[in-house]
Formats: structure tokens, C-alpha cells, sequence
RNA sequence: UCCGGUGUAACUCAAUGGCAGAGUGAGCGGCUGUUAACCGCUAAGUUGUAGGUUCGAGUCCUACCACCGGAGCCA
């Protein structure tokens, strides 16, 4: 929705400025735009001044003959981040990048910066950047990013939300380990102990039975000491569960799901894809039917391309590089070991060593988006299931309560939102795909 | 947690154990079409911290801190 259209009869405030990314609406006319400042070129008489205002970037032009001597002053004592008020005359330009360009009138400051800003156009390492993430967020880029994160989280809700699944939001405080395998972040709880979630999955399943179809989407916290580029220790999920699916309907979900929000990304954030210099060919190739492999097949896959694998073995990262390197769409991967998986994966009725489960590896090496899969709804099974993963069966009477009350088979599966960003953007660390990143090795700012 | 690496100007990096340097950015000056503009000038340092070796340490040694890359674990 455009704002600066809404009339007040709709009860909404007319803006008296506009957003620079609806300026070819106002070619010939008298605006004013409000922003920072993001470059200044000077050349005597004449002042160019980029203006950015979180939609676009414009450049405002200065000319000594058409302005008063307090406002060319004003003009050429800007600093890059000074927050101002331009007013001027929309013009099309060739010269402009965006094809248009504003011949400034007038110039009112907001606020001056008290020191030089710290991101100009000069070179900058990784680290510098992050400690500085609160600024760093100002640039294209990252905004670019952002932009396109916020796409998938739409798409991702828009798809759910069209196919009957309800909005279910899960605990992020819990009593205990949801799996019981990772590490989790441990909290003062008034005279006890809490745990930040790992998985909204298992309130997901009661919600399942409650309501048919849900999705919880939310933070999640893994206290994992993992250092590599696709590791966060907060990072957020979206967990789709369906009562009455099962594993074929499960993978059938997830296809069309990755589907849709690829192509709600290259639909709306063209100019993102290309600011990020995104190869969308790569993109443009994602549809459905995603290729279906077993385990089974991997190994034979990994064997025969002379990978030292031994059936049993989780897939590491490169192992998976190699599986997905053979697609130019994500690939599936089902019924793995039951050893690599958890406790609440149902096995496979027709070959108990193996689960009804699934990864889906994103191409071009950005490893698992997706891990899903049919959970065990028999009482008896899931009990056991829990203690030979060595869990205490007690803080899980109300899980196993799910398998007491009208058990139905279930599934669902969780997408990771910050890689699925960094595989759209074309980045090749998760760091940039959040705000604020939260690693091992850093929580600041 | 393990393996490897880095720490010098605001940023990115040089400097054989022997005077602390460059580029970028910033400031000042010049220029009417720039777009990481260009040209000239200027300022800018407790070499991560603590200790040690040495006539002398940015450089060598020890410890610690911070960060970077990777592995395992996982999404």
C-alpha cells in the first residue's frame, strides 16, 4: 500500500513529503523529501547530494544560481548521515541513476552528525562492521537484505496462511530440552532453571491436534558452539505441522512452499537481487518438482563419486555440497538412519532402521533450509523411543498425552529463515541475513 | 570444544631486531554535471593488554583478551 495515496477520508493523515521510490509519479512537480545523506560531490558551483530514505536513493542537485547563499552555505557544510529536508523539483535526468533527480530549492537540517561517520566509502573488514551493525544496516546492502528477508517471512506466513494453517506461537521459555541432543541456553527461572526453545515442534504437534494445521514462527536458540558461516546461536524458524499428513505430503509441502517464496522474492525484489548482483538464472530454475533422493541413494551417490561415507553416518557439509551440487533446484533427502535423527521421528513401517523424515538441501552449496518429517503417534513406541534416546519420560507426559487422546498421524517440518536468506541473496554467511546476529563470539551490539 | 590465523592512524594494510609508513576517509582550498569525481595542501599513533629476552622490540618469548577462517554439532 502506498501511504502518500490515501486520502483522509480513510481516516489516514496526508503525508506532505514523499518517498523517493515514488518520485516517477511526481516528474515537474514541487516535492519534498526526507532523509540522511549518503554521498556529497562538490564542484564549485555546483553540489550533488545523495539522499537515501530506507526506499531509494536520489540525487539532489545544488546550483549556486538557483539558491540563496544561506542554502548553498548549507549545502556545502553537509556531512554524509546528516538527517535533512530537501525541497525541490522533480527533473528526469539520464545522468541519474534512478532516472530522475531533484534541483534542490531549499535544504532544512535536522540534525548534524557530532563525528565523522564511521562507514564512508572506503574499505572495511568484517569484524569493523559488525561492531558497528546499528550503522552498518544503513547501507544498500543491507538494506537490500532486509528487504528480501522480510519477502520470505510475508511469503512464508501468505502460503501457510492460504492453505489452512493457523498462526500457533509457541513457548520460548521452556521447562526442558525439546530433543534433547543440542546444547541449550540456560536461564534463571525464579526458584528454577529455564531453557530458551531449540523448537517450537512439539507445542506444535498439541496445536496440530487442536486445530488441524499450524505454523509457529518465532526466535530460537541454539547454545552450540558452532563457528561457521551457516551458524547463529538465535536464529528463527517457521514450523508448519498438519494433523493426517503424512511423509510424502510432508515433502509435498515443503516443495511447494520453497517454491512459492522463491518466486514471491524474484517477484517483488528485482532491484534488491540486483543492488546484492544476485544471479537470478539460479533462481529463476527453482520449481517444483524438487528431486527426491533416499539416504540409501546418497551414500551410493557419495560412493561412487569416492567419498569415504559408511551407511549410518549423518551427512556433513560437504557431503551434502556434493548431493545438492548435482541440482539446480533443491533436492529432498528422505528416510535417513534413525540414529542421526531424533527421538520423535517415526520410523519407516516397512524398514524400521530408517525414518520417515527429510532434509531439503538448498542448491549452490547452502546446505539444509529444511528438516522435517512424519512424527511417531503410537503411545507405546514414542515411550520407548524417549528412553532409549536416555530422556526422562516425565517432563514429556504431556507429549506421550498427545498419543493417549485420538492419535492421528502427523508431520511437519522447519524451515530456517536466516538461511534461506542467505541462499537467495547469494551470501555466503548467515551473519548478514539478521538485524543484529548473535554468534558464539559475539552479542554486541 | 578442537585446529589455524590476525591485532600498527578513523578504515584497509606495509615496515630484515635499528628514525612509525602508504592508500582510503576526514579537514582546508580549487573547479557548473559529478555519480567510490578530480587536482593541491594539512592533521592524524600508549603498534590489543600484562610481563619477559635484548644495548635496542611493532618485530623474538610467555600469559591473557578480542576478533577472523575452518572442523565437529545442527536449521
Amino acid at each position: 500500500m502506498n501511504i502518500s495515496e490515501l486520502s483522509d477520508n480513510k481516516g489516514v493523515f496526508i503525508m506532505q513529503y514523499i518517498r523517493i521510490d515514488e518520485i516517477n509519479k511526481h516528474a515537474d512537480e514541487e516535492v519534498q523529501i526526507k532523509g540522511w545523506v549518503t554521498h556529497i560531490r562538490s564542484s564549485g558551483k555546483l553540489i550533488f547530494i545523495e539522499i537515501r530514505d530506507g526506499s531509494e536513493r536520489v540525487q539532489c542537485v545544488v546550483y549556486k544560481g538557483d539558491v540563496t547563499p544561506e542554502i548553498f552555505e548549507t549545502a556545502d557544510g553537509l556531512t554524509i548521515e546528516t538527517s535533512l529536508m530537501i525541497s525541490g523539483s522533480v527533473r528526469k535526468d539520464t545522468r541519474s541513476k534512478l532516472g530522475y533527480e531533484i534541483g534542490v530549492k531549499s535544504i532544512q537540517v535536522v540534525h548534524q552528525p557530532k563525528d565523522e561517520f564511521p562507514i564512508s566509502p572506503k574499505e572495511h573488514g568484517v569484524a569493523f562492521l559488525h561492531e558497528q551493525r546499528h550503522l552498518w544496516i544503513r547501507s544498500s546492502r543491507q538494506v537490500a537484505i532486509l528487504r528480501i528477508r522480510a519477502t520470505i517471512v510475508k511469503a512464508a506466513r501468505d502460503f501457510l496462511d492460504r492453505n489452512g494453517f493457523i498462526l500457533f506461537d509457541t513457548p520460548i521459555l521452556t521447562p526442558t530440552s525439546c530433543e534433547g541432543t543440542s546444547t541449550l541456553f540456560e536461564t534463571p527461572y525464579f526458584s528454577r532453571s529455564a531453557y530458551l526453545t531449540q523448537s517450537g515442534q512439539l507445542y506444535d504437534e498439541a496445536g496440530a491436534m487442536a486445530l488441524g494445521r499450524v505454523y509457529s514462527f518465532g526466535p530460537t536458540f541454539r547454545a552450540e558452539k558452532s563457528k561457521t558461516r551457516r551458524h547463529l546461536t538465535e536464529f528463527w524458524m517457521v514450523e508448519p505441522e498438519a494433523a493426517f499428513f503424512d511423509l510424502d505430503m510432508d515433502m509435498k509441502l515443503a516443495e511447494e512452499f520453497v517454491a512459492y517464496i522463491v518466486s514471491e522474492v524474484l517477484k517483488n525484489n528485482t532491484y534488491e537481487l540486483e543492488t546484492l548482483e544476485r544471479n537470478i538464472v539460479k533462481l529463476e530454475t527453482i520449481e517444483t518438482p524438487f528431486p527426491r533422493i533416499s539416504y540409501d541413494e546418497a551414500i551410493d551417490i557419495l560412493k561412487s563419486t569416492g567419498h569415504e561415507v559408511i551407511w549410518g553416518d549423518d551427512l556433513g557439509g560437504d557431503e551434502e555440497t556434493v548431493i545438492s551440487n548435482r541440482y539446480d533446484r533443491p533436492v529432498l533427502i528422505h528416510r535417513y538412519p534413525v540414529e542421526c535423527k531424533a527421538f520423535y521421528m517415526k520410523s519407516d513401517p516397512q524398514r524400521s532402521n530408517v525414518s520417515l523424515c527429510c532434509d531439503m538441501l538448498a542448491p549452490e552449496g547452502y546446505g539444509e533450509i529444511i528438516g522435517g518429517g512424519q512424527r511417531e503417534d503410537d503411545y507405546e513406541t514414542l515411550l520407548n523411543k524417549i528412553k532409549h534416546h536416555k530422556l526422562d519420560p516425565e517432563p514429556f507426559q504431556w507429549y506421550l498425552d498427545l498419543r493417549r487422546y485420538g492419535s492421528v498421524p502427523h508431520a511437519g517440518f522447519g524451515l530456517g529463515i536466516e538461511r534461506t536468506v542467505a541462499w537467495l541473496c547469494g551470501l555466503n554467511h548467515v551473519r548478514e541475513t539478521i538485524p543484529f546476529p548473535r554468534l558464539m563470539d559475539r552479542i554486541h551490539p
